[in-house]
RNA sequence: AGGACCGUAGCUCAGUUGGUUAGAGCGCCACGUUGACAUCGUGGAGGUCACCAGUUCGAAUCUGGUCGGUCCUACCA
């Protein structure tokens, strides 16, 4: 007994705690591979409608290879997310008035791994109710002990080729989690900003061209003159070319400078002369190194201004020799405090030419929001520039594909200019870097302090762990391999690597995409020992937004959990996840208001498959999609039309001889065209997958479905199975067809439905004369082409055009639905003779009619309301039934049609050009238009007087 | 500054190598509970394909430009 209407919820847990329990979800160990591996979430909290999207992508390129028979692995599993998770966790012991340093390294590492737990049980339930048919047997954590493992491997093996190093550099510094972060990392936001005017006063009498005892910079950041170590001036700059190699003094801390001749000056720009400041601006940090400039830091960890400054030669050693003193009044002053005081003090000393408001871009850290610092610290780093040439030739050459193809450009231009890649964290959470210290500082890697001292024939000296860990980024870049057991050489790395296709958003190629990419070729090699992809097709999705554009996220409060659309949500509850945890708890009222504006009822619970064949529909290439919750009411109605569907069947074929046993079944000419398009429809769905266009194949499902199966194949099968007088082996046939289809079909929107489809499958597959324990490991259907029978798909297409007709002049001219009506057919063709003959008595029905019956030889029409099926004429006596006003306004909106399109056809033939150059086909085709609207204006005219003479 | 993408019905989007009467869903209007479904059925209205120029017999589609929007990269202190 099936319910009315399709109640998803209770039915997709049962059917998943089923799928799960079977094991279903592994590889079969048979056919060609096919693999996919989870961009492993954030163990941050839960996931967002992208995770939802990027999940119904794989689990329908998942389970449409699986049912083509491949040897299918989804590798599922989550991402440690160092500095993301450390923060979330920090927040939370704020919430207690505690810093992690209230409980050091080991106490707070072991509350991360507690939320790991928690965010790990929520992610993992949500992938569960998404339907997701991931192998949770192999599930992994990029922080267990096998990926900790494949982690440290490569770290020593880079090292070991040189592709690793340590170094003094200007880092990205974020003084809020005062650690290193990498380029990528950095936000440049739009800020509206100040540029001063500083008066630098020259040393030893020098003068300006125009007679000045200074000269005059700019600069944004004042407070960074303290770690002034030149002035820079274009070399052809004749404004100042007499004073290179002279010097300024530098104003509050009274130090010499040179002014030194560069190339990156611009002359045009401020004043043309240049503050260099090498140890806290990354521009003047490469001047500083062709000038070999002192490197002066003025800050500590926090961004604030030292009591004492540290100075380093350009070569990162330290320099003894210069004055460290900063000066007092700005020690331990935040440098927005430190700037203040400094303009102030250039200003009473009358060292301030003048004050602009500048438009300047300000790099804030993405996770943190601080104003990030270049600062001078020991930092690792990854000669990324080596890595990324064999990355590069594997997608020149085609052995990555990325789709849409546009983003191979914006791959290209990162990898062409790589810098190095900072992968060192001061932070807690992470995979701890194995490298470790003597007393002096000397550096030994390897993979345990065993191994070092070994290695290295370390005795009994203290040896100290780096303290830092890798940057996240680090451990997801071995994802492909390290999940398949790197380094080790284990079968499944030889089975499923290369992956197939990486499915991801266009926000992480570089920091993902294009570092898998380098790592892999560098560690994974072929028989041959060429470099292995880590997949073969990248494609690549765009952003969930909300209803209105935005990018959801929690500070702007538009998030949404999938799960919300799939169980559904009151709006107390949608308004509470929304408002608890901001970061800026003062938005919460205004993100209250816009919730119950924009979901006053809540959220109605449309079960998974809805969401998910929304998120397909949704997913044409390379464009972002606005979320329309009116496309999901949309496709639950679609479940639900299913779900009917599936009734009927089931209510005309349980316990009924459906041709099972191979008894003599007649087909019907529906039946055949049913079959025909079912065939077609196969072959759509089939493109358009292996073209990742899941758009299109979602749409060529419902068609397929709604508009061709159950607006026409399922009423035309009722004059059959209601017909008391039919014969048997025509009903069975009918049966057949009506429940095979059915399945088919339902194999067919499978990888995308998952759960309906399965429900409705255990219910029709012994109808259907199937077995099999699940639907999930069917074949996928696919098209026979000696099925489609080109005559019947001519004759039911004849068919509606006819019942369209004749509804047209019912809807147009008001005549009650059910009431029947007599029709004429005139100028009928022998082969409308022939569609009428094998399509009558499914006609009448379905269009409800009372008789029909064509035009005798020499018999003159009656009055009529008229409706065109190609040449022939659709009558339908008006005789008490049609208003005349009504016909004619009909007739004249139908003619005046038929007469623009007349006009543009006449003008396109008529056109010499058109017809010597267009091909004869177009050419021809566009003559048959004409003549089929002549024909049926005449038509027209003709009712029209006719009428008129009434 | 450089680059990418986008602008099609009131809304959300399709439209494959130029030849369609430019489509779908939602929404809208009218009618309708006929034995799967009102989460439904039937009919209908609704578009100068952002704008301008060009190529072509022919442009939503190709080229150039303008305007509008989104995003990425780099950055002038």
């Amino acid at each position: 007994m099936m319910e009315k209407t399709y109640q998803p919820g209770e039915i997709e847990k049962r059917i998943y705690a089923d799928w799960e329990q079977q094991g279903y979800f592994a590889p079969s160990g048979e056919g060609q591979p096919y693999c996919i591996m989870i961009p492993p979430p954030n163990v941050t909290g839960s996931l967002h409608m992208g995770h939802g999207f990027n999940n119904s992508i794989m689990d329908t390129l998942i389970r449409y290879h699986r049912m083509r028979g491949r040897n299918t692995l989804w590798q599922p599993g989550m991402d440690h997310a160092g500095i993301a998770t450390q923060m979330v966790v920090e927040r939370q012991l704020a919430q207690q008035g505690k810093s992690r340093h209230d409980l050091g390294r080991e106490q707070f590492i072991d509350k991360v791994w507690q939320w790991k737990e928690e965010s790990g049980g929520t992610i993992t339930r949500q992938i569960r109710r998404l339907g997701s048919s991931v192998d949770w047997q192999r599930e992994r954590f990029t922080m267990d002990g096998g990926l900790s493992n494949a982690v440290k491997e490569a770290f020593v093996r880079l090292h070991g080729d040189g592709l690793i190093y340590r170094g003094k550099r200007l880092v990205n510094w974020d003084p809020k989690f005062h650690t290193a972060i990498s380029d990528l990392e950095v936000e440049n936001l739009d800020e509206q900003g100040k540029l001063w005017y500083f008066r630098y006063p020259l040393a030893a009498g020098a003068t300006t061209t125009d007679g000045k005892g200074y000269l005059v910079v700019a600069t944004t950041r004042p407070e960074t003159m303290l770690g002034d170590t030149a002035v820079a001036v274009h070399p052809e700059d004749e404004r100042y070319r007499h004073l290179i190699g002279k010097q300024v003094l530098l104003p509050l801390v009274n130090r010499l400078i040179p002014i030194v001749a560069d190339d990156y000056v611009d002359r045009e720009f401020g004043t043309g002369a240049v503050k260099i400041t090498p140890a806290h601006d990354f521009n003047d940090y490469d001047v500083g190194k062709r000038h070999s400039l002192p490197m002066i830091n003025i800050f500590d960890i926090d961004a604030k201004v030292r009591a004492t400054a540290q100075v380093f030669n350009s070569d990162g050693t330290i320099n003894d020799s210069l004055d460290k003193t900063l000066p007092s009044n700005l020690a331990g002053l935040d440098r927005f405090d430190a700037r203040k005081i400094v303009v102030a003090d250039f200003e009473s000393q009358d060292l301030l030419e003048k004050v602009d408001p500048h438009a300047l871009k300000v790099p804030r850290g993405d996770r943190s929001q601080a104003v990030i610092e270049p600062f001078l610290t020991d930092q690792w780093y990854v000669k990324a520039a080596e890595l990324a040439k064999p990355g590069i030739e594997a997608v020149e050459d085609g052995r990555i594909q990325f789709v849409p193809k546009q983003y191979e450009n914006m791959y290209f231009s990162w990898m062409r200019d790589l810098q190095d890649w900072c992968i060192s964290r001061q932070l807690w959470w992470g995979h701890r870097i194995p490298a470790w210290y003597d007393a002096e500082g000397n550096i030994y890697v390897g993979r345990d302090e065993t191994e070092v001292r070994a290695k290295y024939g370390l005795a009994d000296q203290p040896l100290q762990q780096d303290e830092d860990v890798l940057d996240t980024w680090f451990s997801s870049a071995l994802w492909t391999f390290s999940t398949l057991g790197w380094p080790e050489d284990t079968p499944e790395l030889r089975t499923f690597h290369s992956t197939d296709v990486l499915v991801t958003g266009f926000d992480i190629i570089f920091f993902w995409v294009a570092r898998m990419i380098m790592m892999t070729t560098h560690f994974i090699k072929n028989e041959d020992g060429s470099p292995q992809v880590p997949f073969k097709h990248v494609y690549v999705h765009g952003l969930v937004r909300d209803s209105e554009g935005h990018k959801m996220s929690k500070s702007k409060g538009n998030v949404l959990d999938p799960l919300d659309i799939v169980d559904g949500i009151d709006v107390e509850s949608l308004v509470q996840k929304r408002t608890s945890g901001l970061m800026q708890p003062q938005m919460a009222a205004t993100i209250e208001k816009k919730t119950r504006d924009e979901f006053p009822e809540g959220i109605a619970s449309y079960g998974t498959d809805a969401l998910r064949f929304t998120f397909c529909s949704l997913a044409s290439t390379g464009r972002d999609i606005k979320f329309d919750m009116g496309r999901v009411e949309g496709f639950r109605n679609f479940c639900n039309k299913i779900w009917n569907a599936a009734r009927f069947v089931m209510h005309n074929c349980e316990g009924q001889d459906c041709g099972q046993d191979n008894e003599e079944v007649q087909l019907s000419l529906a039946d055949r065209w049913i079959i025909s398009r079912l065939q077609q429809a196969e072959t759509e769905v089939i493109r358009h997958i292996e073209q990742f266009r899941f758009d299109l194949a979602s749409q060529a499902i419902y068609d397929f479905f709604w508009n061709e199966y159950c607006d026409w194949y399922l009423e035309l099968t009722k004059p059959v199975l209601y017909d008391e007088s039919a014969n048997e082996a025509g009903k069975r046939g009918t049966r057949r067809t009506l429940v095979r289809v059915l399945e088919a079909a339902l194999r067919l929107a499978h990888p995308m439905m998952p759960f309906i489809t399965e429900e409705i499958w255990q219910k029709v597959k012994d109808l259907a004369g199937e077995s099999g324990p699940t639907i999930m490991l069917q074949a996928f259907p696919e098209a026979d082409p000696s099925k489609i029978d080109e005559q019947a798909i001519g004759a039911i297409h004849w068919l509606q055009k006819l019942v369209l007709a004749v509804r047209n002049i019912r809807g147009e001219m008001d005549i009650a639905p059910g009431k029947p009506l007599p029709v004429i057919l005139a100028h009928a063709s022998d082969g409308d003779r022939e569609h009428l003959a094998v399509t009558e008595n499914v006609l009448l029905k379905l269009a409800r009619l009372a008789s029909i019956r064509f035009l005798e030889e020499g018999e003159t029409a009656p009055a009529s309301a008229t409706q065109l099926a190609g040449d022939m004429e659709v009558l339908v006596p008006m005789a008490g039934l049609i208003d005349k006003d009504a016909e004619m306004a009909r007739l004249s909106k139908e003619i005046d049609k038929l007469n623009k399109e007349k006009q543009r056809l006449g003008g396109k033939l008529n056109n010499a050009n058109f017809v010597a150059k267009a091909p004869a086909a177009v050419v021809d085709k566009e003559k048959r238009k004409l003549a089929e609207v002549e024909s049926a204006l005449e038509k027209f005219a003709e009712q029209q007087t006719k009428l008129e003479h009434l």
